[in-house]
DNA sequence: TCAAATATGTTATATTATAACAAACGTTAT
DNA sequence: ATAACGTTTGTTATAATATAACATATTTGA
């Protein structure tokens, strides 16, 4: 049974950095880090993102191979992810819009397919940068 | 100007395996696959992966860093991508559905943030995976 | 308390992707 | 034709991302 609330050690220290940056943060950026820590190895750090995927405490964001923290409090079993991207600043913010969620959520494929999860990704130009 | 459709040499054979594959193709094993007829290094494979991607012949499912064939004919510029995946036999299936694809490309953030371009993949047990 | 499950540490390796540079090719304007 | 330009190719090297495998330690719960 997967423990819902409590964190091992390096899974809270992923998390806390996760958490604490302003955008996506790749696995090695973390790595880096997290040295003074103790956590010397890739797979400590990849072990510790799979597990908080799992937990929906963070998302990864495929297209960028990166790891966001989740902010929507309602998604801990993470199966219907949207994200908006800025191609230029690199920002992604979580998407969190109840139709949206549901409207995908009842889509269902013509061939028969029933789904179980999703994973949404926008891409544009966010409104700081198209001051500059 | 972008050449609408002349393919080079390497560009038609990337493109060719990819479209007679079954299923979604790694560059790499692209790049095996191709090795006969003298490609060798995969800078090559990547070069035409970036520029079939950018003509709209194929598309990446950024979930498995692997390519597929588009079989849409009307995404020629691939803005508006959604992928039906199998968790279990890795099938993928674009999605073509005029009502979906208006629906998120008429969505906007509340953040004023406009989007280009979006992807959307949905994951779950094909009909045919089921019967197992 | 003791077995099972989960988490950690560590070394090595696999997989995916890009950098950098030189040479060849295809177009088009002179 | 030929010079100039952009695109494509070939090639070597390396960067970035991710997993395998195995030994040990810690936590959990019957
Ligand atoms: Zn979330
Ligand atoms: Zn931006
Ligand atoms: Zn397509
Ligand atoms: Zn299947």
């Amino acid at each position: 049974m997967a423990r819902a609330q409590t964190l091992s050690r390096n899974q809270q220290i992923v998390l806390d950095i996760i958490e604490k940056a302003k955008g996506p943060l790749k696995a090695y950026s973390i790595l880096f880090n997290v040295q003074k820590k103790g956590i010397n190895a890739p797979q400590q750090i990849y072990r510790a993102l799979d597990k908080l995927i799992g937990m929906g405490k963070i998302h990864k964001i495929e297209s960028k191979n990166a790891f966001v923290a989740c902010r929507s409090s309602d998604c801990e079993i993470s199966k219907a992810t949207a994200f908006s991207i800025c191609e230029s600043c690199e920002m992604v913010d979580e998407i969190s819009d109840t139709k949206l969620s549901k409207y995908l959520s009842g889509f269902n494929h013509k061939k028969g397919m029933k789904f179980k999860r999703f994973n949404l990704e926008f891409f544009g130009i966010c409104k700081k940068c198209k001051k500059d």
